[in-house]
DNA sequence: GCTTGACTTGGAGCGCGCTCGAACCCCTAG
DNA sequence: CTAGGGGTTCGAGCGCGCTCCAAGTCAAGC
């Protein structure tokens, strides 16, 4: 597969292939004659890997270090495993975090929705109370 | 309150507290006979507001059209809870996805504790199959 | 009066994760 | 034979969200 076929299945650009190559990403891929990248298919599951790893929001720099620890040989087990269990509770605290933030958005937008109802029968709005800066001046915008 | 309380009580730096006001985000602060910013209390909560957005992943760009919309007066109402919805439906999106690769990431860390709980007893490592590049010659690391 | 330290401004700089441009090479189809 | 469309390398540039520096002002405590 080419780098172009790759970028395909993906969803990352060829630049950004080429990029992860050159950081240490991805493994130097084995060129063709005319010194092409071609790729096994065994090197999607690694990219889904590294997706998964960055919807998580996990750094580069990180998953560097996951990658050289693999790359290290099976003894690095723990390290990795170390690594991955580190990860995981940031993610669940950012999740919760989230959580809590999409029930304070859930509120907010009820209360926009109320002022509307509100505002239809008799063509007011008292508009929810958000902390916003009321008069506002807002500036340079 | 002066901006260092107020960096103090939000976690912001002062710096991006003067940043935000420079770009729009906070309104434009009072100032003392000196010249120096004063806060009233009610910013707390429109920082705390800012700063779900923030956690949610909104982009400053939108949170600054927010922060407009409001300055525009209550008849933006409509428009504020249409990006607010917008935001969320996008939130919700991205709690899924986190949630998947959450259970995907158990998998894997599931593997590495089995690989070693087998390690122990008899010395060896076959290691938990993932997808990473195996034998692996990862470069200019 | 003098020092200390928090504040002011404008603008430069930074770390991250790409993204792109230039100049060149090579394979294939017409 | 030639044109086109991929591919190659190297290195510069970009958008985001801060972060910091320099030089100056001001208020309170010793």
């Amino acid at each position: 597969m080419k780098i172009g076929e790759l970028a395909k299945r993906t969803g990352l650009s060829a630049h950004t292939i080429r990029y992860y190559e050159r950081i240490g990403l991805l493994p130097f891929a084995d060129r063709d004659a005319g010194g092409r990248r071609d790729y096994d298919e065994s090197i999607l599951a690694w990219i889904a890997f590294l997706d998964r790893l960055k919807t998580t929001g996990m750094p580069i720099r990180e998953m560097l270090r996951y990658a050289r620890l693999r790359a290290a040989g099976s003894s690095t087990g723990p390290e990795r495993r170390a690594l991955l269990e580190a990860h995981r509770d940031r993610v669940r605290t950012h999740l919760a975090d989230l959580q809590a933030c999409l029930l304070v958005l859930d509120t907010k937008i009820g209360g926009y929705a109320e002022a509307e109802k509100r505002t239809h029968p008799d063509e007011q709005s008292p508009s929810p109370d958000d902390g916003e800066p009321a008069g506002a001046r807002t500036p340079r915008a």
